[in-house]
DNA sequence: AATATAAATGAATGTTCATTTAGTTATCAA
DNA sequence: TTGATAACTAAATGAACATTCATTTATATT
């Protein structure tokens, strides 16, 4: 029997990534991904089953990468202080290491796939992070909020600065830049803010 | 000489927004819009001059309508706390008032064709917001911040807020909705972080 | 009523798309 | 060395795509 060649399936895997990251979930297309790759269309489809189903588990697998990082030092006992800090330098660390892997989980999600994303993606990160909130609540470190206004406080304002980045153009000036400086600042504010 | 029909080309912006709403830019095309609407393709290319004018001149012109909305009753002026509390219910009270207009915006904000839009949009919109974070800068009311942090903080959260009850998922429960009770303690949360 | 003219169209163009099929190739177990 | 088998492919399929073109239609002006 004839061996995969594992290597061909990581170049697939990287370039959709790097397709949808620049271009959007408009610009992909099998066969440009084939042609890029320098495999047959038919060869997609002996690892994935359609289209969606690649989009899907390459969506699935790069988010689970993202999410284990982001928990990088992290449980959920933490104090509040200390474990939001650990998890956004996580993240922010992240972005600096594999910014298109972000940009193309950012595409996903605001795309109409991310739910079936999620739900390949599994895990126990909901779980870990839900401990983490209540379990701050309870220790009375933060006030008691939903979860979704939390989460909205807490990790928003990073991405959005991470989307004035990948846009390029800043307000003030042509060009944006973002620097760990400007990082630390907002995540400075978010601690603030959640603060009893 | 014939003349235009309005309501077509009404006609034609709502169902195309609605479209890229519900569908993202993948879903939409030329063919679909013109079948919804119930004209020909070729009528399309009466009013814009391919696909892509007709996307990002639909969407400067909402774009500018929620920017209009939002500086409602607002002066860059105003004291920083009402002036961000007037700006937040502005952008809440268009969400209520219009969800696909704002999710259509949504979707163009993370496509390449961004840029466009907010190129064609113009106005004095930026100009206001600069001086009104200025302004509040040199009273003291806020710490000396880069707009984006500034803009980061501030806006972020809610538009998480807004694709949390869009993607219709909760973390905690299955069903997300948005409540004036949610918006109003994150706009809390958000004055007090940007209070000195 | 006749004319000019821009709006509107039906049908077609050539391209790109996702996916399939029938056949070829590489590798393992015998 | 020989089959068995799964990886792989070239080529094709039909559908959907953006856009164009030759015509027709409606209206404002004359």
């Amino acid at each position: 029997m004839r061996t995969r060649d594992e290597e061909k399936i990581d170049a697939l895997k990287e370039e959709a990534i790097t397709m949808i990251a620049k271009e959007g979930l408009n610009g992909f297309s099998i066969q440009k991904l084939a042609k890029a790759v320098g495999v047959s269309p038919a060869t997609i489809y002996v690892y994935y089953q359609d289209k969606e189903d690649l989009i899907v588990s390459v969506g699935a697998e790069v988010t689970r990468d993202m999410l284990e990082h982001s928990l990088k030092n992290f449980t959920p006992e933490m104090s509040f202080g200390e474990g939001l800090k650990t998890q956004w330098k996580n993240r922010a660390q992240y972005f600096i290491d594999n910014p298109i892997k972000v940009e193309f989980v950012e595409q996903l999600r605001y795309s109409q796939l991310y739910n079936d994303v999620m739900k390949k993606v599994g895990g126990d990160f909901k779980v870990k992070m839900s401990q983490f909130v209540c379990g701050a609540i309870e220790k009375k470190e933060i006030i008691k909020l939903p979860f979704e206004v939390y989460w909205s406080v807490a990790f928003a304002p990073l991405y959005q600065l991470i989307r004035f980045h990948t846009q390029g153009k800043s307000y003030v000036n042509d060009k944006y830049e973002l620097s760990t400086r400007q990082m630390t600042q907002t995540l400075e504010l978010v601690l603030k803010a959640l603060k009893p």
